[in-house]
DNA sequence: TCTGCAGTGAGAGCAATGCTCTCGCTCAAC
DNA sequence: GTTGAGCGAGAGCATTGCTCTCACTGCAGA
């Protein structure tokens, strides 16, 4: 089966689905998930609002796209500083992983938002989203494993609280402490972006270091 | 001056800020925030949508008291857990006042979304919302004060990036460990709730179990 | 006790939204 | 070439937040 060379009409799709994306992913920059206009994004488009409706079936299914979107954007943060630092020490690697996941969600808070905030519409669809979503975690865990620090064995019942298959070449007796570890890093993020650390943290930048740190060392780094 | 007699208008008016509000909930809890309508609330209290405006100035300003309502919630099951095991350890305690949090979450998921989800609007009104807010946090505070565990100093540094205010009786070498278990608390269940531990945590008791004595510990508990 | 005004609710109306339906045009497969 | 599917435009519907105006009514000052 060959690819066959894309017509016309194909390829206008992908382009007008990529404009339509483009006008989104700037509309939920300026005004946020909530306030996303369907009509405010075919009109940055060019095209009148009913057009919309031939590319994504619904205004849930644009911001689902949206999503894995945001979701892919985190991974590649992810991946790309674990990439950088790929010769320093498990820790240093792994504090970088937090740093550019931080950077990255005050970079792009109404992304971050979409993802890490509380689900949107009346229910996002999350069995599309859900490939996306692990690549942070996928990263953590892969540096947690090189580690060969202390760690002490939470016990078989904790251990047997996590999906085994999450988490494939990581010791068992890590596995709580990494996911921990993983919703200390989003959680924090989150409060500080969402202003819950307001009148709190004073200084945020070396919070963030110490807690990375923390969690890291825990982590068995 | 005196606290005058009610008149028969400003008990009409307390009493119908309550119907209104409470059909809020009702809407809040049915379809969540961002779908709330002010129209279906005056519908469900049995007035006319314009009516309700002179009670609340905005469909924002509506939520604010929501938000308001919420955090006092939470600090009450907080509050309340604290006082129902007084007499057990530190530890105890603390676990409980978790597992008190935890709990009002899920059987309040709209409302723990509007106040430890994204910001709903465009921007909701932070400062009103921040005296009720702190009541977990305080609660938490107070119990880790009461601790005489192992404490590690995280250094100067990071002790002063915490605002000073927030903990006056505690020992600053706990404030960054206390915001941190703050901070994992309300990520582990936000996560929860959320969908984000789907097909990661199996069993969300135990893990949250020990989630909860972990941070105790490392507040010295 | 009377008067006047502020508080209150109803109703109409405006701009905007998500979404549906129908109508032509055009590209591409047969 | 012909024909059917893909596509955009336009009108339209129900709904939303919010404003304005108009009556009515309870309360305070005279």
């Amino acid at each position: 089966m060959l690819s066959h060379m894309p017509t016309r009409r194909e390829q206008a799709r992908v382009e007008t689905t990529e404009r339509i994306l483009a006008a989104a992913r700037t509309q939920l920059a300026e005004v946020g998930a909530a306030a996303l206009s369907l009509r405010a994004v075919t009109r940055e488009v060019g095209m009148v609002s009913s057009a919309v409706y031939r590319y994504f079936p619904s205004r849930d299914e644009l911001l689902t796209a949206l999503i894995i979107e945001a979701y892919d954007a985190v991974g590649e943060a992810a991946e790309a500083a674990e990439q950088a630092d790929a010769g320093s020490t498990g820790l240093e690697r792994w504090v970088s992983v937090w740093r550019a996941v931080r950077a990255w969600a005050r970079e792009h808070p109404a992304q971050y938002a979409l993802i890490y905030g509380s689900p949107v519409p009346g229910y996002a669809a999350p069995t599309d989203t859900l490939p996306a979503a692990g690549r942070v975690a996928t990263v953590l865990v892969r540096i947690a494993a090189d580690g060969a620090g202390a760690r002490e064995d939470p016990g078989p019942a904790v251990r047997n609280a996590i999906v085994p298959e999450v988490l494939p070449d990581l010791d068992p007796a890590l596995a709580p402490a990494a996911i921990a570890a993983f919703t200390q890093l989003f959680g924090t993020v989150g409060f500080e972006l969402f202003g819950q650390y307001e009148n709190v943290v004073a200084d945020r930048d070396v919070f963030f270091e110490h807690v990375a740190r923390t969690a890291g060392r825990a982590c068995g780094l």
